[in-house]
DNA sequence: CTTGACAGTGAACAAGTTTTCATAGAACAT
DNA sequence: ATGTTCTATGAAAACTTGTTCACTGTCAAG
């Protein structure tokens, strides 16, 4: 994936914060008027450069219209970082995660059964409409699972839920959401990192599970 | 509220749909194709009657461009069922929450950073750019948490981590999420709900709290 | 039987929007 | 030096889309 420049960047981002707090789309002159465009084609090369990148899908000929691909952000940031993607009570339809831009400031736009959400390092709970359990998807990033074959790339479906003694888990530690092996030893709890090269075993402190993994899918 | 007609609703359903779909709305054009009117005026006058109607919000003159109101369904469900309406840091922000149709078949659509999701019953927990923590907005159902002030219809702003005594927390019992107080007496931690007329504690077995309540938005 | 709300056709207009064409400076690697 | 990429201007073409106007029919309430 090529790099993106500095104006790309800010201009995914204001599109991406533009869906977030209208729920729609800015035309190419809401964009050119964000950033003081003298012109409109200026804006339309850079999302010529967004789409050729990989980044965003446009609709040809459609006003307000696109879509943004998927997205592999390096960051800073350590351990099994678990990234919402989308929910889904199973594997098989989890592609149905449509996409929303960062929170941003506005008016709240919901409805009872719907919702976008930004979501860049927390684990997103959703229930379906048939299904009570409130399953969601765990993008997972590193690999302190790799040894329960799970890499960085993959998808976990998380359930909430009771976990068991060897559940594998997303929990919160230190702020953020890991994916980790529970492990009790008598009436204590543990963490444990399935990668022979991480520390053995994380204290539970108490309350920090946040569901049960409960199956993977793979990176492709 | 008036009542909105089959044909609204549908159409309505329709247009979330498709959001959730594409994650753009569709135009007039695109409705009228999907229920073979002969003329777009007659999706302009339904469109209208949805916004008079107070479900939909048009942008005037602005292609593929709405929002859509809050919306109160009825269910029935015991307790005080939370669910998930929209994520933020912050209470004051809550109003940039975008809105998301039910989930739909489809090609998943998002990014690193956003997710679009169907969250019916379910906590989500969404982080900003800005803000590790990765708080999340809940609606709260019922009236377990009256004496707390918190009512039918009020959204709750949850933040993951460690809850303290008495702090208000998100918590999963019996599948489901419901808002409690925490209290600790010595070595055992118990839920307790506020409003005299329900039982009194309830024993936490472990690790169920999904976040603390920081906030509180009044149902307006 | 009339009135009004609801639902729709058909055509046309006006505005919004994307897209293309022609042109050019700045930064940077070859 | 020279080509390439990124960035941008300015104008216009072409298409998409929301909006309006005129007219018809149904159905229930008054």
């Amino acid at each position: 994936m090529e790099e993106l420049t500095k104006k790309q960047a800010a201009i995914l981002e204001y599109m991406k914060g533009h869906v977030a707090e209208h729920s729609y789309w800015p035309s190419i002159r809401d964009i050119q008027a964000k950033f003081r465009f003298a012109s409109t084609n200026a804006v339309f090369g850079h999302l010529q450069a967004l789409e050729r990148k990989g980044v965003l899908q446009r609709i040809p000929g459609a006003a307000r219209a696109y879509k943004v691909a998927p997205v592999s952000l390096v960051e800073d940031l350590s351990e099994t970082i678990i990234r919402y993607e989308g929910p889904d009570e199973d594997a098989i339809q989890l592609g149905s995660i449509p996409f929303v831009g960062s929170i941003a400031a506005g008016f709240p736009d919901y409805t009872e059964s719907s919702g976008v959400v930004d979501s860049l390092q927390a684990p997103i709970s959703a229930g379906s409409r048939r299904r009570p359990p409130q399953s969601f998807a765990l993008r997972v990033r590193g690999d302190s699972m790799i040894d329960a074959d799970i890499h960085d790339g993959d998808t976990v479906i998380i359930e909430p839920g009771h976990p068991k003694h060897g559940d594998i888990v997303a929990a919160l530690i230190d702020g953020q959401t890991t994916l980790k092996r529970l492990v009790k030893q008598g009436s204590k709890t543990f963490l444990k990192a399935e990668n022979a090269n991480y520390p053995d075993l994380v204290a539970v402190t108490e309350l920090v599970i946040q569901g049960i993994a409960k199956s993977v899918v793979k990176a492709i």
